[in-house]
DNA sequence: TTCCCGGCGAGACGTCTCGTCTCGTACGCT
DNA sequence: AGCGTACGAGACGAGACGTCTCGCCGGGAA
């Protein structure tokens, strides 16, 4: 069971050239921007960043995988920059309905921005047809952001705004996935007031019964 | 502003070979479904289905193109021999819950069948990185079906059972963008009880006001 | 310090698919 | 009957793929 993968000999992670590393992610997140996901070619990554494609194809299986491990790098970077580990839990101020709007409000902006939204479409669509990827996508970016939405609808919970026996899970998708059908699906104009609805629309089916 | 596109001299479509198009049509949806859709070649098609590589050139800008004409081909055909029209129309019981339980049920259904999740996860991705391709797939497979939602919903207004102020279009949304969320992006199973459940916390939300 | 192992940059290599093009053929209007 | 155009077939160059083979270099072991 614990045997190494007769596909192919594993290489030394211990000897691996952190420089080529930092190369590697900043040459693919300046050719996505610069040049689209699509045109960018593991060959260009390789190029842009002095480096030889053995090295790309050594410890990565795909464009994918490069971009989603660049991306999560640069995340974690800017993270690291704000100081604490808990930036980007979402606020409670004691009013649920305005730290949804507020949370929901922000990410609106970021799908209308295509400095955020181009690279991530491309991920979210590699990692719908790719599982392999989808579920690194989904562990490493995805779940950790719901994980937020969950803490503070419990939190509500506690406060008595919200059905102790409603799902935190279920009442999340409620708000996430809504956002996510318009946004990836193009059916309609993302706006603040598109959000605000959603929160009020949800909040009403989470209120405490009678 | 109404001259041909000076890009290529548009074929005529009058003399176009429907024998063609439907080897084309049927070549597609069989390479996709025996070695799935990152292997199928647009040379792949052509030979299966005995076709110059042109032909399909001449009248399909990309692969999912192609296969987004065969998949509404297929869908058209099996709709058509299903007789009327309205074939897919929600059900209307006077139990609304019972009646959207019954349809959701049955795309979570869908959702689990490889027959129908590769092909559409394909399309879905597809759509998703390219705007025009997107547009179609939205215009010509989604958005009709998202009018089933609305009319039953509409219905359910007047009978009374939903609360009149409320818009069916976000009321849809909020049925369908977490079933989808939950099957592009893989993160927990999807069953008939998920959708029981989240038709029973939606629909407490469109209430009728006390 | 010396030695040596393995990742490194570089790029050649064969393969594959792309999208364009050019044949000669065959089909359907007029 | 003749004419035009889509058709089947496939050659073609471009470009990216993924593998490979070079020396080179750097760091842990002797």
């Amino acid at each position: 069971m614990s045997e190494p993968r007769p596909t192919k000999a594993a290489p030394d992670a211990s000897r691996r050239s952190e420089r080529s590393r930092r190369a590697i992610f900043d040459a693919a997140l300046a050719l996505v921007s610069e040049t689209g996901y699509a045109k960018t070619t593991i060959e260009g990554i390789a190029a842009r960043a002095g480096v030889g494609k053995q090295t790309i194809y050594r410890w990565w299986p795909s464009k994918a995988a490069v971009l989603l491990d660049a991306f999560l790098d640069l995340a974690a970077r800017a993270n690291e920059a704000l100081g604490g580990d808990a930036r980007s839990e979402i606020p409670d101020t004691g009013d649920l309905a305005a730290d949804l709007k507020y949370v929901l409000r922000a990410t609106v902006d970021e799908m209308n921005d295509p400095a955020f939204d181009a690279p991530t479409r491309a991920l979210a669509a590699e990692g719908i047809v790719d599982p392999e990827l989808g579920a690194r996508f989904t562990e490493a970016l995805l779940e950790p952001q719901l994980g937020y939405y969950v803490r503070r609808i419990q939190a509500a919970q506690a406060a008595g705004d919200v059905d102790p026996d409603a799902d935190p899970r279920l009442a999340l998708e409620l708000l996430v996935g809504p956002l996510h059908h318009r946004w990836l699906h193009r059916t309609l104009p993302l706006t603040h007031a598109y959000a605000d609805d959603l929160v009020d629309l949800v909040l009403r089916g989470l209120a405490p019964r009678a």
